[in-house]
DNA sequence: TTGTAAGCGTTATCAA
DNA sequence: TTGATAACGCTTACAA
């Protein structure tokens, strides 16, 4: 079997190649007639478009790009697959880039992706701004941005879970289970979200008269480096700390496994959420709460609105928060059945 | 800043079309004093490259595609994300298509991803043997099939775990700590992989003397209606299992959560032990033991295996199989210990 | 309703 | 060492 061509189609059929053009793609006039001989030739060939010369004639790729951290991460991963699967409903292929947070791996992979004519973007998380770096004008590709700021606002839509109140909530759940010092986690605030829970943190703290001082109240882990970390009790002992707000469940996990190791004082001593909503929070012991992030919204929003750029059915500069859950696991219970 | 082609850097350089080409792929002679030039005009512009037209004209995209079932699933996620590293590094594009076990869209994956010229392609995982489905010939993708059969064999390379000697250590594991009933616990044995594990099973229950019989010594679940699975327990009791080998981490840790929701039966009465080296090893209560897959060296395999098909540097019809190893956590301990 | 032909941006052949 | 040009497979005026 050859790659048939359109070509070869129109010849086996006895029309013109423009014919068959317009049958595949259902543009124009033609009779049934004709249809029918057409159809009946590519599906006895086999005959496969080819999308290279489809999108070098029509600078249109029926391809959308996701540039994403890193899929190992069960919220990336989760969101991408949610994305690929609407994306793919509507006839759209997806490159998926994972960055491995390298900026120049970024860089690259969106040189390939504008090389590849793709007809938009979809940028999750990382930590700088983010910019397409081409003059803004007309030839610029359409993207949306999730939980990461765009450099320029008017260029994208930017869509986001609502990072600050999930914080606030968590926050506010460890103050009701009386926790009278807590304080919030994290590896590195480089990321908008981080930066924005940490303010939910703060925020909370101080509606509730709680004073919020960066050097007590914030802890900065290595979840690498934990599980010989000596100086963990050391810092909280000194805070009296009662509860940790965990930036997200991949800290959160891993700081209760470092906590409970000798004896287990979560929830006893110190109440422990996290943020997220990841599958692990089922399986630690105790159940871990959670901030629940929104993928399904999120994948379905962001797909509507870079279509909608794409087709120029809507106006950049816009930004979109979606809301955020609290679950409440044993993570944070309250000492009632101390024996 | 409009989309400048190889003509407008010919054009601004004084050169041909043909120079340019030759300068950009270093390929053919010319001299450094022209290279210079349009090399200086090709940074100043920013200049891209259209893929498309590349493709097009060398019928070749610098692009493999990965057919995958879900990479929501720890090990899928972790061996896509180092084939694509690698990938990347080697200037090819990945296309990551994620099936989600669906036959449809695995087709009409495929059918995209021959129009778009693929360079190659692999294949993991997934239920039924694999097959391009385009007869034999020349034209055909050279593709590398993971943890999947192919229809056949003589058409690609297949890699694996080794599967079989992994349920095999798993089981033995589970006699040398004094199982004198294990079980196998699967939720289908539809993929390739499992169906080995399975056998491995058996084989090292025969290996030992014990009875295997189909009816008692496989315990099939369904990790969705777990949770309210009120026949596990009399299953299990029926026939005194003391060891539970689960074919991957995924069953194994929901098992556990069911097990031990009243009382903590593992390890004490109950031995689990799982499969793939996931990181929810680590956080369930107790710590999983489990068999880890090699996923570093699969990825690396994979690709180097397909790039010397593409290059017809190798033959088809290999088979390799990667080493696993067992990892002892204290989901498998024995009772010395027991106050 | 159908056909002809130009052109998308490359690479590669052939000639200079 | 360079340049002119055909060809890759497709879509789309424009013509018939």
């Amino acid at each position: 079997m050859k790659n048939y061509s359109i070509k070869d189609i129109a010849e086996l059929s006895g029309v013109s190649v423009a014919t068959v053009s317009r049958v595949i793609n259902d543009n124009g006039r033609f009779s049934e007639q004709t249809k029918q001989k057409v159809l009946k030739v590519i599906e006895e060939t086999g005959y496969n478009i080819n999308y290279s010369a489809k999108s070098l004639r029509m600078k249109k790729s029926f391809t959308i790009g996701i540039i994403v951290p890193d899929i190992q991460n069960y919220f990336f991963s989760d969101i991408v697959q949610k994305i690929e699967k609407i994306l793919f409903e509507l006839n759209y292929s997806t490159i998926i880039c994972n960055t491995g947070r390298d900026h120049k791996k970024e860089k690259s992979y969106i040189q390939m992706l504008k090389g590849r004519d793709i007809d938009g973007l979809i940028v999750i998380s990382g930590v700088e701004k983010f910019s397409l770096d081409s003059i803004h004008n007309e030839k610029s590709i359409p993207y949306i941005c999730i939980d990461r700021e765009p450099l320029d606002k008017s260029d994208t839509i930017f869509i986001s879970s609502d990072h600050f109140s999930g914080a606030y909530m968590a926050t506010q759940h460890l103050i009701d289970q009386h926790c009278l010092h807590p304080i919030c986690a994290f590896e590195n605030a480089n990321s908008t979200s981080t930066a924005q829970r940490i303010e939910g943190f703060k925020r909370c703290l101080e509606d509730n008269s709680i004073l919020f001082d960066k050097e007590n109240s914030l802890l900065q882990v290595s979840v690498q480096n934990l599980h010989n970390e000596e100086q963990l009790f050391p810092k909280l002992n000194k805070n009296n700390v009662d509860g940790i707000f965990a930036v997200n469940d991949y800290t959160a996990s891993h700081l209760m496994l470092n906590l409970n190791k000798k004896d287990s004082i979560v929830p006893k001593k110190i109440k422990l959420i996290g943020f997220d909503g990841s599958p692990v929070c089922e399986f630690t012991n105790p159940s871990l709460s959670s901030i629940h992030q929104d993928t399904e919204k999120i994948a379905i929003l962001s797909v509507e609105y870079l279509i909608n750029l794409i087709n120029k059915k809507t106006s950049y500069g816009q930004t979109k928060i979606v809301p955020v859950d609290l679950i409440i696991r044993k993570s944070t219970e309250m000492n009632n059945n101390l024996c």
